[in-house]
DNA sequence: GTCCTATATGATTGCGGTAACAGAAGTGAA
DNA sequence: TTCACTTCTGTTACCGCAATCATATAGGAC
């Protein structure tokens, strides 16, 4: 509390002012090794007097730990990441590890910076978005030699662990459901997909399944920035003036969904009879729209669990490499905007 | 590239490799200090090839320097944090200097534990969210000697420089404008307050403007938990059925607003004639909802960037402490939901 | 009393870099 | 030629802590 310079504090103040040793002072501060109540006492009372915070970066050096867990992802503002991170701070709230985060706005170069820029801090373990790297990306985190995982998505080699779903998958499975349910006449919403290799990865899924039962896409738009909501609107506006015969819009969200979705009520279509709509991530936050998009859940949460229970048994272990695969099944919620058959 | 053993490497390493001292290494690395092009490019072809990432931790307590900036936060899912954050990360792009966050759950406790592990990192900065802090909190960033800026807020004391709005200042314009506009039958929804210290202050902020005009507000209700939207929905339909004669309900966030407005346009309340509604926050988001929720916006982006400018002057001048204090002023959004007198 | 063991504490060393200084080689002016 | 000065590279001494080993003290078994 009382510290007037504006020298920062070391171990060596501590164990001054407690008449100990560094050493012991240490023991204290990090519970390890035997010391006795007294001396404990003393060296707590004194480290609280002075305001004294150990220095990890230090500490890291010297016991060459680090209890960081870096992860990667492409942005924080999508409603995606967030719940993700809620998984992966569960995780590893009893471990001692530390959730670190680094945003590559879907950029490769970005992602190689940003990871080379945490590598360098030497953290236990990585869990990053994506199976798309840059070569330099991929032989850092193999070069690393601590244990990494790729998330979100299964389609394709992973480096290490890989912990998600299939999106071709997702794409597939929600266009059986949409034949099953009768609709015929289809088209596709979406962002710009150079980019957003799991947007293109469902996309792809979804016009396969479909070929497969003879059905083609009979419109398609994409879109980038903006408000999703808004974009939602004037893409769905626009489509439906181009192919008016249409029964089916699938997005590849559910906030542009939710724009489609509120402008066709607007124009008094019957939704789900007339026309069917479906996004995909199973928005908690889009709850309590006048109906309820049909959807599919990511497993966003359980990704980000199931990624870090990963990373904290390996460090735990402190074991050779052993690379696990998780495939989660994306299941649909037809909420009121997919007719059942 | 191709280490095989899984020793990580160290500036012996590339020295050796390249046939020169660890420190010309360093400097060639750092780009500090004057090295003749042709080790430079030996050095960075060894650097290169052996896929070297330097040791921050140990650069870090070899330099005394941390190109880190802590920002401390009670939640990253609710939409405001993330711009916030994009004005810190926009503002830092070029300093060199990186965000690392922490995120508190709107808990003291939670957020003392955090402050201390992230000080102990010795960061070059710390942004905090809110003027509220427990006392060891509060001792801990004073005794840090580093740059510290509370953001969102501006009622209270700061610790050393602060940027934010007023949130009380926020509630009294909002009950100036409803008044402006003729409504006199105002009821408040909004979260449980107890540890949402904006939340309360914007609340007393506009129920003493209110009662300055002799008008008291006629019903509220506070929510915790579950989604937004739903919550609003259901919350406006009580009050409304509790209290039939209201002209005007204030939503202390805008996604709870949306929820109640999206019920009143499905029971075919006149809007804003018969009934307005005002949120807090100005969610881009939700753009896009048949009628825009008039809002205030609270500055977040510009709040996150002038905070990261102010910790970065303070870090490049590495001066006297000196203690800054911007006060945004948040202005009215009347959208298409408050009517204009 | 002797020996052994468990408990409690301290001294030394080194983690992987960088600051600060020292030295070698080259350059131009007097 | 000599000196002063610039340009480049190397040497040494830490940074603040924890691993490791050494030491001191106390207690129990015999």
């Amino acid at each position: 509390m009382n510290n007037q310079s504006n020298r920062t504090l070391t171990l060596r103040d501590v164990s001054e002012a407690s008449g100990v040793s560094e050493m012991t002072v240490s023991r204290v501060l990090r519970n390890r090794g035997d010391v006795s109540d007294a001396t404990r006492e003393r060296v707590l009372a004194a480290a609280k007097a002075l305001g004294y915070v150990p220095n990890k970066i230090a500490g890291a050096l010297a016991s060459q730990r680090v209890n960081l867990v870096a992860v990667v992802i492409p942005s924080m503002s999508n409603m995606v990441f967030p719940e993700v991170m809620s998984g992966i701070s569960d995780s590893l709230e009893e471990t001692g590890l530390q959730p670190v985060v680094g945003v590559t706005g879907y950029s490769r170069d970005k992602e190689e910076q940003v990871l080379y820029e945490m590598l360098s801090w030497r953290p236990s373990g990585v869990i990053i978005a994506g199976l798309e790297h840059s070569e330099a990306s991929r032989a850092m985190l193999s070069a690393s030699g601590i244990p990494v995982v790729e998330i979100m998505d299964t389609d394709g080699t992973p480096v290490d662990s890989v912990v998600g779903i299939s999106h071709r998958r997702a794409g597939e499975k929600m266009a059986q459901a949409i034949l099953k349910d009768g609709y015929e006449h289809i088209a596709f919403l979406g962002t710009k997909m150079s980019t957003d290799h799991r947007a293109r990865k469902r996309f792809e899924g979804f016009t396969e399944a479909l070929a497969k039962a003879g059905v083609e896409i009979e419109d398609r738009e994409f879109y980038s920035g903006g408000s999703a909501l808004v974009k939602g609107r004037d893409m769905t506006r626009e489509v439906l003036e181009r192919s008016p015969d249409l029964d089916f819009i699938y997005y590849s969200n559910d906030l542009i969904g939710a724009g489609g979705l509120l402008y066709m009520l607007e124009q008094g279509y019957d939704i789900p009879g007339q026309m069917g709509l479906a996004g995909f991530n199973g928005l908690n936050l889009l709850k309590g729209l006048p109906r309820e998009l049909a959807s599919m859940d990511a497993c966003r949460y359980e990704i980000g669990k199931t990624a870090a229970d990963i990373i904290s048994r390996r460090v735990a272990e402190d074991g050779e490499r052993q690379s696990e695969r998780v495939v989660l099944e994306p299941t649909i919620s037809h909420g009121d905007t997919l007719r059942r058959h």
